[in-house]
RNA sequence: GGGCGAUUAGCUCAGUUGGUUUAGAGCACUUGGUUUACACCCAAGGGGUCGGGGGUUCGACUCCCUCAUCGCCCA
């Protein structure tokens, strides 16, 4: 058979994506299995695949093929979130482009234009995940805005609304004055500027020429003020106590009051303060009963009551009334400064902070049990270091304002009469009920009610995702609670701490075993990659050059989990290049010639011993990997083992001479291990794998790897293990030895062996064979002209007929015998510690002993060998 | 301003309750090798006073304190 010398995956993996979704392989029907559950974090509908999905969504994958493979029923759920402010974005964005603005158009017929826009991209990026090789059941995708998810939403809501936890009331909201929306704690992202700081005097009322001077960023504000604030135990303004100032411009009386908020040492330590428009200084108003004047419109233009400047945007005065408080006498100096705006995640819009009516949930009660979870490890968190950065968050959780002023979302289902008074119901029909009941009035009908405005949180819908997606009467009781979830830390707050609060107000019990954070990723530099960087590859393109499994390698090589992964090319061309060195080992056992009738020779006999034992040790150690959620490491694992111990060590050593035969016991167990390391490698690199799982022996229509079973290891034999590993350091002895007198590798050599009672012939026989030597003497007596060095307290001759460079050859010892000595020097220091030999655990005191013991042999060889050498 | 975390080879990172480590891996690098599965390869090799200082301990990369630098989160 002529197999090509490098693997192609485009070829392939399109042919065994379809296959396996043919076979059904990826579906999950509740049975008597024991489940294994991942709900995907949902990627935003109109969103396209990013490096930060890659990665997220090969981990998912990795856990859930593994699963399956160990005779789980695996079911990973995929879907999509509405993404309510993101989405709205991109779709007023684009009827702006088409001369359409969202103020003109009705809800129905904006959210028309929404669900066009959603439908021309929506689930492309579920296409994408495909070619990745997610084996997610996809006869379950959701959608956080479809019908049963609507229905989840808007029936927790009222839930909530009769257990008295949601609330309305006026607030200080952000405010995002594009999106004309509040929006969360959450996603205010604060940004750096250089800014100025305006020290500006505010003269004192009933005297000529007496001022106080305020230090404040935002003069436009002023027209807001409604006190200036000092501290009550600041003495350099107890003359000002009781009295009052007049706000300059408008010469609005406001009085002078007293607050241990003022940071003494901060610009002059008196404060202005704008209740309206200040989180802080409202809840100083709210504390001295202050006026609070609400100075801007929705859109940041100021209002009627700012009385100057009225209709121009905050940033507009911001730069207009300098000049005239300049002209009027008030400002004193301005100072450069660098402080943190706080602007919108999905807009970019400077926030305002202002007093609006929101809708709200309470926090603290779930928080509380949430928090919990997670302290006593009963959701467990990869890394644990997210603990501490997850309990900080919930010891100060406030309120979560869930309304949104939006028309892409969940219609929060509040029904008004004309009166005000208003009822919560899944339903308008119900509404009706309950509003007959509670007026006495039997006649209203649904025309007297009208529905809230607004649209909830798209948080609020992707909090009861783990349990929304399941079937409520035959199957969340099956897949709930999940297994594991993986997400990057920056959503903790916003989705994993809310899931986890959701899972136990609602179904008593943790949506998620585990949650594996991953970090995120970025360029060379270290800048997250972005859209509006341009610095992140294609991950479809990548996909193309590198092949699906190259790409899924790549990013696991380095990435542990809650680290960030500094991405550049070279990852996936290594993880190409792994998928290249399996292909061809694969065309050499292959390629090879069977004969039946060959007897094994001694040497794959060893082999076989050998490798059978490191694959049951590989086995056990990617199962603890695993079970630590260290995938990076359990990947590095079979990686390193498939190219160093299979290839380098186990084909070399079994492989015939050039055009020369196999016998058919060592093809046989030859392909029982490449099988077993396929299952291995299959949840990194599913297509590869099945790709040569299919040829590597004759298979049935309708077999998979994918639902093969994962190998389990035997008792490990690990005496067996260790003593070739003594004879890998021989071989290694003999190749330096080659290297150092230049001698080829065809060029057979002679081996003297000083081994000693212990000696282990096991593997001999190997090391004839992958050391190239002619003969090998077991010899009781140094041999004379010969170059010599030590593998463990074997040390091994290799004769020269008197070719050996003595200076050289005793350089070599003495520095050997240097680092010996020094060696030993420092285990002599430990054992001639009375108080260690005395404290310390006697295994450990046992370990030094031997190492006394071993260390000292080699310095008896080594001194020998060099008196001799220097006759 | 508050909190969390990091600092180990040129780069990216391991080092799993202090003791098989005078520190490991991958990549990169140097040298040698190819009619023999793979140059997307093989072999050998160099390279680190574990950020600085102090402390606890018989023993510290590991625990504590402190300083420096960086990153992240929150206000």
């Amino acid at each position: 058979m002529e197999i090509a010398s490098k693997y192609s995956p485009n070829a392939t993996e399109d042919k065994w994506y379809k296959y396996w979704m043919d076979k059904g392989f990826f579906k999950s029907e509740p049975d008597e299995r024991e489940p294994y559950t991942i709900v995907i974090p949902p990627p935003n509908v109109t969103g396209v695949l990013h490096m930060g999905h890659m990665l997220n969504n090969t981990i998912q994958d990795i856990l859930i093929r593994r699963a399956r493979m160990m005779g789980k029923n695996a079911c990973w759920v995929p879907g999509t979130d509405h993404a309510s402010i993101a989405t709205e974005a991109k779709v007023v964005n684009r009827l702006k482009t088409q001369g359409i603005d969202k103020a003109d158009l009705s809800r129905d017929e904006f959210l028309n234009h929404a669900w066009a826009w959603t439908e021309e991209h929506g689930g492309i990026i579920l296409e994408q995940l495909k070619k990745l090789g997610a084996s997610c059941d996809w006869d379950r995708t959701c959608f956080t805005l479809d019908e049963p998810r609507s229905k989840a939403v808007i029936d927790t809501f009222v839930t909530l609304y009769e257990k008295g936890l949601i609330y309305r009331g006026i607030r200080m909201v952000n405010w995002d004055p594009e999106a004309l929306t509040a929006v969360s704690d959450e996603e205010v992202v604060y940004k750096e500027v250089h800014s100025k700081l305006y020290y500006l005097n505010y003269k004192i009322e009933g005297s000529e020429d007496e001022f106080v001077t305020i230090a404040t960023t935002r003069p436009e504000t002023i027209l807001g003020d409604t006190a200036v604030c000092i501290n009550p135990n600041d003495e350099r303004f107890a003359h000002l106590r009781g009295k009052r100032v007049l706000v300059p411009l408008v010469n609005r009386s406001i009085p002078i009051i007293e607050d241990e908020y003022v940071d003494m040492e901060f610009g002059t330590g008196c404060l202005k303060i704008t209740p309206a428009h200040d989180i802080n200084d409202y809840e100083i108003g709210m504390r001295h009963n202050l006026e609070s004047i609400d100075i801007l419109n929705d859109n940041g233009t100021l209002s009627e009551k700012a009385e100057l400047f009225v209709g121009k945007d905050r940033f507009v005065v911001r730069e207009e009334i300098v000049p005239e408080l300049e002209k009027a006498g008030n400002l004193l100096k301005v100072e450069n400064y660098d402080n943190k705006v706080g602007c919108s995640e999905r807009t970019g819009a400077v926030i305002e902070p202002k007093l609006s009516t929101q809708w709200f949930l309470k926090m603290s009660d779930m928080a509380k049990v949430a928090l919990d979870a997670v302290m006593n490890d009963e959701v467990k968190f990869h890394p644990a270091k997210f603990k501490n950065v997850y309990r900080h968050w919930m010891e100060n959780v406030k309120d979560w304002c869930i309304s949104r002023q939006l028309y892409w979302g969940h219609r929060i289902p509040v029904f008004y009469l004309e009166s005000g008074e208003f009822f919560v119901a899944s339903t308008i029909e119900d509404a009706v009920e309950k509003a007959k009941t509670a007026t006495g009035n039997s006649a209203l009908t649904v025309a007297d009610l009208t529905q809230e405005e607004d649209v909830l949180d798209t948080w609020a819908s992707s909090w009861l995702w783990p349990m929304s997606v399941f079937d409520q009467n035959n199957e969340v009781d099956y897949y709930y609670p999940t297994n594991d979830l993986v997400t990057g830390h920056d959503i903790i707050f916003f989705w994993v701490a809310r899931m986890i609060m959701a899972g136990y107000e609602f179904k008593g019990t943790f949506p998620f075993r585990n949650v594996y954070f991953t970090g995120m990723v970025r360029d060379k530099q270290g800048r997250k990659m972005s859209k509006q960087l341009g610095n992140s590859p294609d991950p479809l393109d990548l996909m193309a050059t590198y092949g699906a499994d190259g790409v899924r390698v790549g990013m696991l090589l380095c990435s542990p989990a809650g680290g960030d992964l500094l991405f550049d090319e070279s990852l996936p061309e290594q993880g190409r290049n792994f998928a290249n060195k399996i292909w061809n080992a694969f065309r050499l056992v292959k390629g090879w010639e069977i004969n039946n009738s060959i007897e094994q020779p001694e040497y794959v006999k060893q082999a076989i011993s050998w490798f059978d034992a490191k694959l049951d040790q590989t086995i056990e150690i990617v199962n603890d990997h695993f079970s630590k959620y260290r995938i990076s490491d359990a990947l590095m694992t079979v990686y390193t083992v498939f190219w160093q111990e299979f290839s380098s060590w186990y084909l070399e050593a079994i492989k015939p001479a050039y055009q020369q035969p196999l016998d058919g016991a060592t093809y046989k167990a030859t392909v029982e291990f490449f099988d077993k390391m396929l299952r291995l490698l299959h949840p990194f690199m599913p297509f590869l794998t099945e790709e040569i799982w299919q040829t590597l022996e004759d298979r049935k229509e309708g077999e998979s790897i994918m639902v093969s079973d994962m190998p389990v290891a035997k008792p490990l034999n690990a005496d067996l293990l260790d003593k070739f590993e003594i004879m890998k350091e021989a071989v290694g002895g003999i190749r330096t030895i080659r290297k150092e007198k230049n001698i080829p590798m065809k060029d057979a050599l002679n081996l003297d062996v000083l081994g000693g009672e212990n000696y282990a012939a096991d593997f001999d026989a190997v090391l004839v064979k992958m050391a190239n030597i002619r003969e090998m003497t077991m010899v009781s007596e140094k041999t004379e002209g010969a170059v010599s060095f030590m593998a463990r307290t074997n040390e091994y001759f290799v004769p020269m007929d008197g070719m050996i460079d003595v200076e050289a050859e005793l350089e070599k010892l003495r520095k050997e015998l240097a680092h010996q000595q020094g060696f030993l020097n420092g285990v002599m220091k430990k054992l001639s510690n009375e108080r260690f030999v005395g404290s310390a655990p006697e295994a450990v005191v046992a370990k030094e002993r031997q190492k006394q013991a071993d260390a000292e042999a080699k310095i008896k060889t080594l001194t020998e060998s060099i008196a001799r050498l220097e006759k």
